[in-house]
DNA sequence: CATATCTCAGTAGGACTGAGATTG
DNA sequence: CCAATCTCAGTCGTACTGAGATAT
């Protein structure tokens, strides 16, 4: 990327999208899984949830946390059993296994986050995430 | 998204593709694509250009430009034509017609700025273009 | 020969839509 | 009957890889 044009060097939908996809590969290459890091962490911090529950938390659209929960209960990171109280729901919680997984992919993404955020100072870093924590907000009505 | 867990909201590299997907979905609401976008202003930067040299000043990828390329002459935007002075490339260079397609994009996308960025003042944009633009940047080598 | 460019084919993760079946 | 949930099938724009053909 040798000298962006300034038409998109000055545009925040163009920046934030190029930061997007370096936070991305970086977090690829660590090899952790977006979809399966939020879905995790949702479950550690919710407790067992209903797969619509965890769409809402996590964002991911709720026919891609059916192809998600599919793939963490065949590695027995989650195990998926009928909600008693409520026949339409799976209620998907954590196994011990998921607990260790989510721990290795939160130091894998811990990492990344200094690798991401390195040219930034600490009240920076700070400031960035406040920025995009209000964009986000925002929008997510 | 009814209150996203802790260890994602905390995460630069969370918000910031949540902010990417954000500004993502207004642009194609628009009816503004990216690639066309991109290519477009960095034609009209940059003069007639190589697609190697499109893909640097982009950041799209070699391959994908040249599926861009293809659907931007389709519709008359671009000419390609051979480059006399080396014949590995292909001189890409901006017609009239691809001038007008610019124009039309860059109000639309200028536009879907004001949104994405509507919960932000002035100051509070610079600060965050700024920042932004510093991250990319720094991984941009 | 090595390098650069263009192109094609294919992969993969991600965002989203629409519809059907089931249950509340 | 209406609403919510789970699932499936499929679309679309994006990011990337590898390889072949061509030209410097």
């Amino acid at each position: 990327m040798s000298t962006a044009p300034v038409r998109l060097r000055t545009k925040a939908s163009w920046l934030v999208n190029q930061a997007a996809t370096v936070a991305h590969r970086l977090t690829l290459r660590s090899g952790a899984r977006r979809y399966h890091y939020g879905i995790l962490a949702a479950l550690d911090e919710g407790g067992p949830s209903s797969q619509a529950a965890l769409s809402r938390r996590t964002g991911i659209d709720r026919s891609d946390v059916v192809a998600v929960i599919n793939e963490l209960a065949d590695a027995g990171h989650v195990d998926r059993s009928p909600d008693p109280a409520d026949g339409r729901r799976n209620l998907i919680s954590l196994t011990d296994d998921g607990v260790r997984q989510l721990n290795q992919l939160e130091s894998l993404v811990s990492d990344t986050q200094d690798v991401f955020l390195a040219p930034l100072d600490r009240a920076e870093r700070e400031q960035l995430t406040g920025l995009l924590a209000r964009l986000v907000e925002h929008h997510a009505g």
